[in-house]
RNA sequence: GCACAGGUGGCCGAGCGGUUAAUGGCAGCAGACUGUAAAUCUGCCACUCUUCGAGUUACGGAGGUUCGAAUCCUCCCCUGUGCA
């Protein structure tokens, strides 16, 4: 199901990852669709968007959100995800375990699981790895990832080790739910006889000797996937940099790579050189609605950050990046786009979410152009 | 004309003798954002000097009371409402 078409000098790679809802090019970027909707962007945008129009391969979804609401019962009674969201392509689902460290305040962890508060309503909650699991396979997502605990930076040795011992028996728990329940997707039979695919995740916070032990752990395992999880969580950018360098060397060539939660336009790219396979990160939606788009500098091909809201765009008739070719670039100024983040129009966010994604997307098509050629 | 109620920094609006260059909000300007508790958050926002910090003007106007006034008094100007 995973396919390495090609290989760079540096370890990049050109491949083709096959799944039930179709087959994903990579490296690819993923945007982020928390609670079952890349923010502010319909799902024929995504299809659509980006300089060949050919959109998003795959995006995600977060199996807390989704469980607290609008409940996975739910979501699987309306015949799963992408049933529920009209979204025919693949898709991953992260298993919550992100939220166990980012809704610190919110949770308990014990060796069985996480109790959390829903920052929703204040309520009770309990989630182990099983839960994950069967919240991810009633949502039925192409990719699930394992339950795991991202650890905070920073982190000394042992508490890391402690957190990545943590994150291995709940990979392990994950898996023997995964593969008693796996036919129990709502969409089980449709995609000749074709199941989920489960992820594990790499941790060891920035201790590379910890990394490699993770990855090895999970190796054994012999799942279809791994990430590098718990990076770009606040360290410098050449730790970020350094750990994945490391822990690709750890991980096996023939099964896809996937750095979670990264990153900046530049940083994506530069993984993908490195031979990270797939990655997703907020920040082009975030930052979209937020108002910083990105863009190129034609001189040197540098990565720009541009803040829509500044004055001195008021009266710019130009687009975002004259040779970006997305929706949004193909027909508003940016002094357009300003008038309307300035007065706080929802559909500021939606072009600007548009452009930023589009930017990602034509980023690593060029990146994959680059490595198919080598 | 009479009677009430008011006039506060770009706007709205607190304060009603000292700790008030003056709470808030909005607008404005700038910054942050990396497996989404984020259409969010932070900073600046009278003037001058070099950031700290210092100084100078400021609460309709002019006087006055007081050690001290945006806050109390007098007169004037203006606005709103009601009655003529």
């Amino acid at each position: 199901m995973f396919e390495v078409l090609g290989t760079s000098e540096a370890g990049g790679r050109r491949g083709r990852l096959t799944l039930p809802h179709g087959v994903v090019e990579t490296p690819v970027f993923m945007p982020v669709g928390t609670a079952a909707t890349v923010k502010g962007v319909p799902q024929d945008v995504l299809e659509t968007m980006g300089r060949d129009g050919r959109g998003a391969q795959i995006i995600l979804a977060n199996t807390y959100h989704l469980y607290l609401r609008p409940g996975h019962e739910l979501i699987a009674r309306m015949g799963g995800v992408h049933e529920f969201m009209s979204w025919t392509r693949p898709m991953l689902t992260d298993s919550g375990g992100f939220q166990v460290f980012s809704l610190a305040k919110l949770r308990k962890i014990s060796e069985e699981g996480v109790e959390f508060r829903s920052h929703l309503d204040g309520g009770k909650h309990f989630f182990s790895p099983e839960h994950s699991m069967a919240v991810q396979i009633a949502l039925g997502a192409d990719v699930m990832m394992v339950f795991d605990e991202c650890v905070e930076t920073p982190a000394t040795w042992e508490r890391t080790r402690e957190s990545m011992g943590l994150t291995h028996r709940w990979a392990e728990r994950s898996q023997s739910y995964f593969e008693a329940h796996k036919t129990e997707v709502p969409w089980y039979g449709k995609f000749g006889g074709q199941t989920q695919k489960l992820f594990g995740i790499v941790q060891g916070g920035m201790y590379a000797d910890l990394r490699r032990q993770s990855a090895e752990t999970l190796v054994e395992m012999d799942l279809p996937g791994y990430a590098i999880g718990g990076l770009a969580v606040g360290e410098p950018r050449e730790v970020t940099r350094e750990m994945i360098a490391r822990t690709l060397e750890w991980l096996p060539k023939d099964k896809p790579r996937y750095v979670m939660g990264v990153g900046y336009p530049d940083e994506i790219e530069e993984y993908a050189r490195m031979g990270v396979d797939m990655m997703d990160c907020v920040l082009p939606t975030r930052a979209g609605r937020h108002g910083l788009v990105f863009a190129r500098n034609r001189e040197d091909g540098k990565v720009v950050r541009l803040n829509i809201k500044k004055k001195e765009y008021a009266e710019d008739k130009g687009p975002i990046d004259a040779e970006c070719g997305c929706g949004t670039c193909a027909r508003y100024s940016r002094g357009y786009l300003r008038h309307l983040f300035a007065s706080g129009e929802a559909l500021a966010g939606t072009l600007l979410s548009v452009h930023n994604l589009s930017f990602y997307l034509d980023t690593m098509e060029r990146v994959r152009g680059e490595l198919a050629a080598s």
